[in-house]
DNA sequence: GTCTATAGTCGGATAGAC
DNA sequence: GTCTATCCGACTATAGAC
């Protein structure tokens, strides 16, 4: 990964939107995002890729700059999808409580997606060079998470949390659903879904509690 | 990664007792562990870990049989390394909240250890090869999670939770470490000593409620 | 847009002198 | 035990014909 920070698309595919897509790109795209998510991004070839997409290995460069372009590539993707696919599910009246459990379904629907979004970030963290870019959609995520789960929280236990309780239950969840995907990673017998679903009926409970301080045993 | 099962070690430094280690054989190991929870099996070069030690490259190769062999010996040495910190820090009393207590806490004084051990559980996990030692190790770790877990849980619990409840609680703090462990990787501003210290109060709580349905919100 | 051929580089691993 | 030199293979990336 060298860091050309200002490298200039080749060719058209105009960025992330605009989406003349030339179906070569759209699979270089997918096969990109699972390889990416099994193998780490030096354990990726062109070759490979090239194989799994049928395409010749020099297409893969008239599609993309380089290798890192293609990664960057692959993860804007892979927030977007994400994003797309809870909103795709947004129920039309406007029920907080039903924007939780929508979201956290989302995690049900989508593991696969949201697994392969998680390890590559993991390793894209790790890594030493930082791209904008990737920065960017991985913010995106989280940030998208939170402000998600912050409004619906916010009017569902309309001002009985504080913003500051209402932070630090987002955290928790998102701590959670983290361990969740990486945790089916690890362990492919892991039941991510019931998980999941641990998760939703604990935080559906909460928004009905009176507050924070009943003194039962909650995550706080 | 080219699986060799019958990779006979080269020379002595005796397996992962006897620790005959010679030092280098010391200083390799402790360099690999954090290269690898960096960088991914493949991104990390011997001539950097030659470098990062002060080693010729070719003494790598006088001490490990080759790159595999050095990547699964460092993930024994992470496992190893857990457990002796946990038992380092076992309360002589067999109170059973007290080794709760400890399990958690080896998380916040070894958060780094445990999180280079998760990261290339992580990595390896999806990685195509398998290696019956590594698998082990990894294996004895969360089995090990588990058995100091159920032990101390079943007996402060006197009866009052069957074992199948206790293991769904255990995997749910499971789970929530693990997230813990990788958030703390993709954002270095996660406070993950509060994040487990929140478990630790959830759990303690936990084990003094009179039974797991109290109506209240709890993650089950 | 697609393919072949290949330049250029780098990494894993070993042989063998000391 | 330690170091130099090096072979071999693999991979990224490009030039250029069609």
């Amino acid at each position: 990964m060298t860091s050309s920070a200002t490298a200039a698309r080749k060719v058209k595919s105009a960025g992330r939107s605009g989406q003349r897509a030339s179906k070569n790109a759209a699979r270089i795209r997918d096969v990109s995002l699972d390889l990416f998510a099994q193998k780490s991004f030096s354990a990726v070839t062109i070759k490979e890729i090239g194989q799994a997409t049928g395409l010749n290995t020099a297409m893969i460069y008239y599609y993309f700059d380089d290798k890192e372009d293609l990664f960057r590539d692959t993860v804007e993707t892979a927030v977007q999808r994400t994003m797309e696919a809870f909103e795709a599910r947004r129920p039309a009246d406007g029920d907080p409580e039903a924007v939780i459990a929508n979201w956290l379904e989302t995690h049900v629907e989508q593991l696969e997606l949201i697994r392969k979004f998680v390890k590559i970030s993991v390793d894209y963290a790790s890594s030493a060079t930082r791209v904008a870019r990737i920065d960017d959609a991985i913010k995106r995520f989280y940030e998208g998470e939170h402000d998600i789960l912050a409004a619906a929280m916010s009017e569902a236990s309309k001002g009985r949390f504080s913003a500051a309780e209402i932070d630090r239950m987002i955290e928790l969840f998102s701590t959670y659903l983290d361990g969740v995907m990486v945790r089916s990673v690890i362990d492919p017998d892991f039941d991510a879904k019931a998980a999941v679903h641990s998760l939703r009926n604990y935080a559906l409970g909460l928004m009905h509690a009176e507050d924070l301080d009943e003194g039962s045993p909650r995550l706080r």
